[in-house]
DNA sequence: CATCACAGACTACAATTGTCAACCGAAATA
DNA sequence: TATTTCGGTTGACAATTGTAGTCTGTGATG
């Protein structure tokens, strides 16, 4: 769906992203600028900038109070779905197995990871 | 390995790449236009731009014969395996059995990657 | 009420990216 | 040999991105 939306979250943009995903409930931006400030390193004018490229780009909302407050339009789980299924589209020919494998191939899985995995896989009748 | 290096293959880039990775061996610029020309309806200059973009980077080189020939320094599977890793560390907090995870709840795979997968992390005894 | 701090809007600016044109010299061809 | 073609190099230009400053109005605080 939001292929129009996400694809145009920018790296930095993703940071103030996940805060807002962390968030239970929307933030003023006193609240994302503490926290990016000091995570980051940004400065107030970085932050305020990459709010409103989230708001233009519609995956952040803006709710009038006092001050504004902001929340994620897409969840952050429909995002990285789309970020993945975007990956397998660019660069395994659109075959999710062919980048499990790539990651089972090139140590990408503790083996924690593979327990987990055999876990979900297991034929369980 | 190539953070540095294959994080700075653009899109276009990749188009390019791809057609050198399929090549067996070195391709003068000739083929790489005749091929990219008609698949993805570049000028020229579009292609040669994108080809002396990746000399510089350093993903592919040139080896002087009577024109010059391009192959890729990098591998197919070092790029692919190194965007998937990006891509755990960006957004599924480097958990690579959430990417997995999110894949399965998202309808990313079909019933035949699911069967592939069975048979990957059957636990054979 | 006077002052301050800061949110919001606008501007800025260099680097990167997607596309492409122009020029120049060498190879191919007439 | 004269001409055409095209590879390699350089330049271009708009859009995007990363990062930040300025200005204005208003709510908070003294």
């Amino acid at each position: 769906m939001p292929d129009n939306v996400a694809s145009k979250i920018t790296d930095s943009e993703l940071e103030v992203m996940k805060l807002l995903w962390r968030a239970k409930d929307a933030l003023p931006v006193t609240a994302i600028r503490e926290e990016l400030q000091s995570s980051k390193g940004w400065e107030p004018a970085t932050i305020k900038t990459l709010i409103s490229r989230l708001v233009s780009k519609g995956v952040v909302r803006q709710e009038k109070r006092n001050v504004y407050y902001y929340s994620p339009v897409i969840s952050e789980k429909e995002y990285s779905s789309w970020a993945t299924k975007n990956l397998i589209t660019r660069i395994y020919n659109g075959k999710a197995s062919d980048l499990i494998a790539s990651l089972v191939n090139s140590d990408g899985l503790t083996q924690e990871d593979i327990a987990e995995l055999r876990e979900m896989f297991k034929v369980e009748e």
